[in-house]
DNA sequence: TTGACTAGACTGACTAGTCAGTTTATGCCT
DNA sequence: AGGCATAAACTGACTAGTCAGTCTAGTCAA
């Protein structure tokens, strides 16, 4: 697996052969065949590891914090924190974008992201920690755009300062978010 | 042109085949030759007529409108509308993401945008039509997170309230930019 | 002995790009 | 008007190479 991510991020799913994966992990065409049945298999498990670890971490930090603010704030920096932690993790994330099945998958992963965001978002305006105007659902949508959009930026350029720019949008976002 | 997004946006760029160009077209192999060194060729075409068409629309917002805020707002609802009025190059976008040489060129497109933004939000400061507290870098930064983390969720799922959830972030943050 | 696992040569389908021409458009001269 | 030259646009069969997946022949531990 941790051949395949080097060999995914390093030259896109398609440009990556069966043959450079094999070289990679040490192993031959059969060996590979006989742990998956094609490289689109290869391809997704690669991408359900990723969706397990995040939410496993999300799940994580709604048992660990209280205040509704903090667990936002925290599973977006979580989010932020997994998924840039290894360069070609996130060049894999981009891959997954234009697979046709993996896109379905991380599309099922985005809505529940949504609602798992949501739900706090909702939690927190009844409890009054926040205002009560944006509905949360749009809170959670703005949320997640902001995670990703930084992502991006990040992918595209690693001397994008990642860090400070999720401190300052999360400065301008827990303004408009508090009461 | 028209033919190639189709095509690029349908099956990405590895899959779409050049014989899937010349039929999409109604041309032969040796005319789509004779126009385009090679499938790369046409690929980086289309990136640049978007880019040069984004551009285009923010420098007519520019000259258009005066207050900075009312700048920022239309320049990241242009980016939105532009990239979103036609789902073909919303796919075609995320495949950009993942070509070595069209990411490059991405790069680059990120990065002069963050430029314009940051000047306009620098202006707003100056002017005090903005808070003095998030450095203007930063602020452009988390515009183009918005622009593209809502892209994106709109781009994995039809369904998905870009309107709506546009109106509600940029609420968020214009809390957070006003004085 | 069996079944999990490995090795790597091989095949067949597929595809980017080429090439030797053909047709159409344009301009120019008489 | 018509003949001629040149360039621009186009045609499709062909080549050379690539690569996912298969297959036969094993190894090794229990």
């Amino acid at each position: 697996m941790r051949a395949a991510l080097h060999c995914f991020a390093g030259k896109g799913f398609h440009a990556a052969t069966m043959d450079d994966l094999v070289r990679a992990a040490g192993l031959s065409k059969g060996s590979l065949y006989w742990h998956f049945d094609s490289k689109e298999e290869v391809f997704l498990a690669l991408f359900d590891a990723f969706a397990l670890e995040l939410y496993g971490q999300w799940d994580v930090v709604e048992k660990a914090l209280e205040d509704p603010l903090d667990v936002l704030r925290r599973e977006v920096e979580v989010a932020i924190e997994t998924l840039s932690r290894d360069r070609e993790l996130l060049l894999a994330w981009a891959e997954f974008l234009t697979h046709p099945v993996a896109r379905e998958r991380m599309a099922e992963l985005y809505v529940l992201g949504r609602q798992r965001l949501g739900a706090i978002a909702q939690r927190g305006r009844d409890m009054g920690r926040l205002a009560p105007g944006p509905d949360p659902e749009a809170v959670a949508a703005t949320l997640v755009a902001t995670v990703e959009g930084l992502l991006l930026q990040f992918m595209m350029d690693p001397s994008f300062e990642l860090r400070r720019h999720f401190e300052a949008s999360w400065t301008l976002l827990s303004r408009g978010l508090r009461p």
